[in-house]
DNA sequence: AGCGCTTGTCTACGTTGTAGACTTTACTCG
DNA sequence: CGAGTAAAGTCTACAACGTAGACAAGCGCT
């Protein structure tokens, strides 16, 4: 009865792929956090030994900057668009939602650039600022100009980012604010704004904060560049 | 000969605090880096047995968040300083020195808050938050403006030190620009505008840089409530 | 059928965090 | 001074981790 192939109670062992291994591993880390992602783990998720995974990936770090990569893949960028400043507010959106949709990859878009030097990373996590700084070209920066807007729109955008997945809730159910926060537990008497703002905290609406944060750093980062080319220029 | 007390091949136990025990783990992570911490190896380090580092903190979780919140807590904030967008500029520059001087801790700055509600953070980790507040309230903001201007300032303020930590040297000694940061094993094809960009890259001005985005922040953040204020008030 | 490359497995080692029971130290009180 | 107690430090042990290296199974060739 059983067709030596398509056999079997295991299920159905096809050939890995680093796709496939990247995919689950991402599926991994959504699911249940950074930590969970281990050799181990991942292999028996994947149905294999451990040790297949190394056909695919050097060692752990390595799957780590795989998973950064393939969330960062999914990020649109279009350096056609004539509109640079609307372009950069879709990248920062699209960004955003992609880093709610991954929140325990966040750390790992932010922490692993640390300890790789520009060259090597995935060249795939190097994409973005190819691809920014030729829409940024296009819309008649100089180069050295460009990096300027790069730097500053990027830097804004991890720290939003980084901030609005810091202030994420504890306890949804809860309906009394301080609850819901954890600010019970600081002593008021040292920190009777944060516990104030406990309200405010809680109706965060970071899409339209980031959007604001953006109006005022792109058009004044315009501002101070068309001024120095004046200045310098005929 | 030897005195009880005083004596001994070992060097002299003096009782552990956990000043001490945080010291020598600041000490450990940014002379080797933040793996270099283990329990094992801070204890061998203080001369005692790894697990009596367990009556000073919980668990390594803790330790590391023991070690944020001491280089935390040597940043200067003056609530009282009348003029608050030069406080907000010096405590930038003083962060961006803090992160320079322990590079290794700037990970864990970033990454543990978002794994720690923001209640149950180490309370000097929130001191920043606190205090900021109150130089902007004194300045005159209403609390929920001021939860808006700290947002974007320090969302701004981690994004720059994240990306100037990031475009760190691999080897100064080289002085071809393309080697000194690894770039020359990009492929020329895909990223020529990143390539391009290696002598910019190289004299990276992280002080001015931060100066300049932070003018276009604050400034804008200003007029941009002004405004506000303007249109729905008297 | 047989060769050779790729893929997957097995075993084994050293290292990690930390629970729990124990011993040593330091200090207080009679 | 000596007894008693609470704190500080140590010892032993365990489960889980990443990964080296030798090996087996699977596949596409001719």
């Amino acid at each position: 009865m059983n067709s030596p192939r398509p056999s079997g109670r295991p299920p159905v062992k096809a050939r890995l792929s680093r796709d496939i291994v990247l995919a689950k591993a991402l599926e991994l880390v959504d699911a249940e956090g950074l930590d969970a992602l281990t050799m181990r783990r991942l292999g028996q998720e994947l149905g294999r030994d451990p040790m297949s995974l190394y056909r695919y990936a050097e060692n752990r770090a390595a799957l780590l900057d795989g998973v950064s990569e393939l969330v960062l893949d999914q990020l649109p960028i279009h350096p056609e668009d004539p509109d640079w400043k609307a372009q950069l507010r879709s990248i920062a959106h699209n960004l955003r939602m992609l880093a709610l949709q991954h929140p325990n990859v966040v750390p790992l878009l932010v922490t692993r650039p640390l300890s790789t030097p520009l060259g090597l990373r995935p060249l795939g996590t190097l994409r973005p600022l190819e691809q920014i700084l030729a829409l940024l070209a296009a819309a008649g920066f100089q180069p050295a100009d460009a990096l300027h807007v790069y730097r500053a729109y990027y830097g804004y955008l991890y720290g939003h980012i980084l901030n609005e997945l810091q202030e994420y809730v504890v306890d949804p159910e809860e309906n009394e604010v301080l609850l819901r926060l954890g600010l019970h537990r600081l002593p008021a008497k040292e920190f009777p704004r944060l516990r104030a703002l406990a309200p405010a905290l809680a109706d965060y609406d970071g899409a339209t904060e980031l959007d604001q944060g953006l109006t005022i750093l792109l058009s004044g980062l315009e501002a101070q560049l068309s001024r120095q080319m004046a200045g310098s220029g005929a």
